[in-house]
DNA sequence: AATCCGGGGTG
DNA sequence: CACCCAGGATT
């Protein structure tokens, strides 16, 4: 049997039913496809069924605000993609006419959409013969004909992407790319595949040299640095203070308390007598206290983060800062959007006591 | 070509 | 703990 007719087969068993199946309109395919980059469909559906809620259409998210966007982005992490969204919708919107490209070339050159996300565009809303190549269609490809070409190498990616466009089903892309997609996720799975029940068995490579443990290759792993974050939590009757995150790193645009960040962890009385403290506070330290004795220990895909979250009491909020910074009511802080880390405190932390 | 960018699930 | 997830942008 043909490798399309036994996957369009299995998919038409085993397809979960999901919000963005039932449309072929492109905002809605396109949200889904930015929401689920390196994100489980658990993880993100809800965010995606908000998303529609709040902005029905590419014009509700274009006039919307970045800020209301990040804060319903909150958690799903990867921001960039949030802000691209946003930049993205504008465009669209204002540019387009709210018209999206309409093939997988023009679909490319939309801010946030790469390869995998136009090639998904283009077959699920045109009918366009473009393959899909994601983690999913790597892993099913290399085990199945058995490439080991690290699938991260220069070489992988090419090798991997024209097999991906050689095998596609020219005559139903749009089924068969989520097909493929939906096999790797649900059968075909990283650790623990369901060979034994695979309608693919008998031809794949890996299952019959036993090389399915191994495959994909893939290279390396990134290195993870280390840092260490204190948290001014400033306090004045019922306000806070906030700052926004600017630049380039983590968490663009994000909200936070005032950081201070050390090269290792510190103490009481060396943050107390750190330059920058004084230089906001004074010498008033006995205002001072530590919330978290151990660190709040956060991992991001590239670093470990170690947070201390200090309390500093104040009859007036310091003006010393060299960034912009809010006074809010710490029961306003919810609509800020802030990294997860933040959120955790913020929910754990009665503000009042 | 390498590195950066989150957060959560899984084994 | 290591690995992975419906990747893309930047350096």
């Amino acid at each position: 049997m043909d490798f399309h007719k036994t996957l369009l087969n299995w998919y038409l068993l085993n397809s979960r039913s999901l919000p963005w199946r039932e449309t072929s309109n492109p905002y809605n395919i396109w949200l889904s496809e930015i929401m689920l980059q390196q994100t489980r469909i658990a993880q993100g559906l809800p965010y995606y069924e908000k998303f529609i809620a709040h902005f029905p259409t590419v014009f509700d998210l274009a006039n919307a605000k970045e800020e209301h966007v990040l804060k319903l982005w909150q958690g799903l992490g990867y921001y960039s993609r949030a802000r691209n969204l946003h930049f993205t919708a504008k465009y669209v919107a204002e540019e387009l006419n709210g018209i999206f490209p309409d093939n997988y070339k023009d679909l490319k050159k939309l801010k946030g959409v790469g390869d995998y996300t136009a090639a998904a565009i283009a077959s699920i809303c045109y009918d366009e013969p473009v393959a899909v190549v994601d983690g999913n269609v790597y892993r099913v490809l290399a085990r199945y004909f058995g490439v080991e070409t690290p699938i991260n190498s220069t070489e992988g990616v090419k090798q991997f992407k024209a097999l991906a466009q050689e095998m596609l089903y020219k005559k139903d892309p749009k089924h068969y790319n989520q097909a493929l997609m939906e096999f790797g996720a649900l059968h075909c799975k990283p650790k623990n595949p369901l060979c034994e029940s695979c309608p693919f068995q008998k031809n794949c490579v890996a299952f019959q040299q036993g090389k399915t443990a191994s495959l994909p290759v893939k290279l390396k792993k990134t290195k993870v640095t280390t840092r260490h974050f204190n948290y001014l939590v400033f306090k004045k009757n019922d306000e806070t203070l906030l700052q926004k995150r600017t630049g380039k790193g983590i968490w663009k645009n994000l909200y936070e308390f005032p950081l201070l960040e050390t090269s290792e962890e510190i103490q009481k009385e060396a943050f107390t007598n750190h330059p920058e403290v004084e230089k906001l506070v004074g010498k008033n330290f006995k205002n001072i206290r530590l919330y978290n004795n151990k660190p709040i220990k956060h991992v991001l895909s590239h670093q470990k983060l170690f947070a201390k979250f200090w309390i500093i009491s104040v009859e007036d909020f310091p003006v010393a800062f060299e960034k912009p910074i809010i006074a809010t009511q710490f029961s306003t802080i919810e609509t800020f959007a802030v990294p997860v880390l933040l959120e955790k405190f913020i929910e754990a932390f009665h503000f009042s006591k």
